[in-house]
DNA sequence: GTGAAAGCGCTAACAC
DNA sequence: GTGTTAGCGCTTTCAC
């Protein structure tokens, strides 16, 4: 593997000339430039990254740790980070933390050894305490999806509670009444936030939430699909259920076609999480779009903009959900009981209705200032 | 930030003693090895990675790199990779070539100068000049899912001819005649060898293909769609459609459902690729499924031996797909016309179907040899 | 505009 | 079992 002397001997200059070109120095004569670069050329030489790191203490790549590398929410948003990123001529490392605290802390910990120019963290939970050490790095760090509680750092979330809000507002208007909610940790701010806006909904209606509808999983498939079994064995099931993450619905619809039950007929569903397949599972499904890929922008943009320099306090972005409306929460009328023929049009379509943009829904929205 | 030496002088030893328990040499005195170690957790003393990187040549580092983080069949292929890279002490570094060769040429560059252990590429068409690069470093490196024609490298695959003809052999078996493919491109061999399943599908069973019917999108979502819309708009539609991957069945089904048509009634689907929605969709989708995990625990198991000093010839890993049998392929049947009435139960069910394991489908397997 | 030389933080001979 | 020291490949003053 060449080297830089060998670059500088083999084009008869100094090393520092060869650095000078491989640093575009504009102060370097032209002519030097031209026999430098054939010279790299010839050798097929390429810079040692940890040289330079270990030099300059500094490399031009950002690492960002995400929970589930499977979970379609979060590599759209690494798509959004990934365009900021590659725009400023930063690589990326995505490390998947797999919910596992201790990964987490391990990728953490490479990220600092890498000395990496800025840190992404979707936080897995509970919030690890390696990241004191972070901080005290001080390597320029934002949080999304997730909040990390008790630390002030930039963070980009979406409004959880008003999604969760919004969909309960339009299960109760379209006729259903006892609704239930299959959440995620509540040591998430992410689950937090999701029940606060379920209470939120039924409460502002006068209705009391039932707490044996209300039942928590791990944002997996496996314990979507567990506790929407239980909500069903349940003496008095729920008619509507609003389901916490686009994994837990998976499996939440596995145990509602199991148990040979039809949606929206036996129960209404509404998930957290939008995409293509939405609209073409059977039926089409109402969920709250999160703007997935623009959580990424801004995540970027906040830590580029905490690279460049800025030292000010740490802000919050919040973006809004969409509840995107289709055939899973039809409404509910009387006699409504048999399976296929009497089901509405709108029914079988993915029809979009625009997000709700009354007062109501965007309270608590905050734009994050620059 | 503290280094080596301000843990040499805090704990009254030499840097080469705090090197030492650092890596667990064995033969340092235990009391020594307390004393440097509390040293190290009151400084927060992390080790520079670049300066161990630039001083051992070699960093416990391996770069993936993949053509679309967003696509599930990849991200579980990582997951694969991750169990035996984390369990052999190697971090991953996952970049997303987004079918770019001009990203992948950049992350391969990233890999080389970073001096990483091992690369893992899944290739995007079509090859990049740059890899030669790679051969030339020396690098331990194995392809996956891709094949690069033309490089004797490690590659691990899928056996794509049988998948596609087990599913062609499967409609003709179900009645269909007019059987279309839409299919990813024919520089990649995945995109090749489907089409030559599907083609020697349809002449076993004295078929001649249509050359109308074959129709080549980009693996994405809306070339899915484009090409399902044209083979709908022919004068002659297709009775069926064999789709290449997940995101292209998508497309097709959009395709599908906006024309007003139905599946299986007006047209028949098999698409390759399978998850957990494939039997939750609107009918439930026959599809080719790939062993993914499987795919990424073959090729890392192979970067790791190769890591660990084989020097033998390349070897080829080829795993078999499993055609999971569901609605969207019922069987074709006289006087079947009516919409919903007359659906048999199957269409309705997830049934699964364990893989066709006659010697025909076994053609051309090959275990790779370690 | 160019070169000499120091030094980033670590590891690994080698000496004791 | 421990310390001394050279040096990995690069960037960056500081002279000239």
């Amino acid at each position: 593997m060449a080297t830089i002397v060998d670059v500088a001997e083999a084009a008869g200059v100094s090393t520092a000339t060869v650095s000078r070109v491989l640093n575009n120095n504009p102060r370097v004569d032209p002519v030097m430039a031209v026999r430098v670069k054939r010279a790299i050329a010839e050798l097929g030489y390429r810079p040692s990254r940890a040289a330079r790191t270990l030099r300059t203490q500094q490399s031009r790549v950002w690492t960002l740790i995400i929970p589930d590398v499977r979970n379609p929410f979060f590599t759209e948003m690494v798509r959004g980070i990934e365009d900021v990123a590659y725009g400023a001529g930063y690589a990326l490392i995505l490390c998947n933390s797999d919910e596992d605290g201790t990964k987490e802390h391990a990728y953490l910990e490479l990220a600092l050894a890498e000395q990496v120019s800025g840190i992404v963290l979707a936080p897995t939970h509970p919030p690890v305490s390696s990241l004191r050490d972070v901080l005290a790095q001080a390597v320029p760090i934002v949080t999304v999806d997730r909040k990390l509680e008790g630390y002030d750092l930039d963070h980009v979330v979406v409004n959880n509670a008003s999604g969760a809000e919004q969909a309960v507002e339009h299960l109760l208007e379209r006729g259903y009444r006892r609704i239930a909610c299959i959440n995620g940790p509540l040591d998430t701010t992410t689950g937090w936030e999701r029940l606060v806006g379920y209470r939120r909904g039924l409460e502002r209606q006068g209705i009391a939430p039932d707490e044996e509808l209300v039942r928590l999983a791990d944002f997996r498939e496996a314990g979507g699909r567990r506790e929407m079994e239980h909500l069903l064995a349940l003496e008095e099931p729920p008619d509507a259920v609003l389901v916490g993450n686009n994994l837990m619905t998976l499996g939440a619809l596995e145990a509602i076609f199991q148990s040979g039950r039809e949606i929206p007929r036996d129960v209404a569903l509404v998930g957290f999480d939008d995409s293509s397949w939405n609209a073409l599972s059977r039926p089409p499904l109402t969920s709250i779009a999160q703007p997935t890929y623009e959580l990424g922008l801004e995540t970027a943009r906040l830590l580029l903009n905490r690279i460049e320099g800025y030292t000010g306090p740490a802000r919050e972005v919040m973006l809004s959900p969409v509840l995107n409306v289709r055939g899973s929460t039809v409404a509910r009328r009387a006699g409504y009981t048999t399976i296929e023929s009497t089901k509405p049009k709108e029914a079988r379509d993915g029809v979009r209705q625009p997000a709700r943009r009354g007062d109501r829904s965007k309270r608590g929205d905050r734009s994050g200032a620059q």
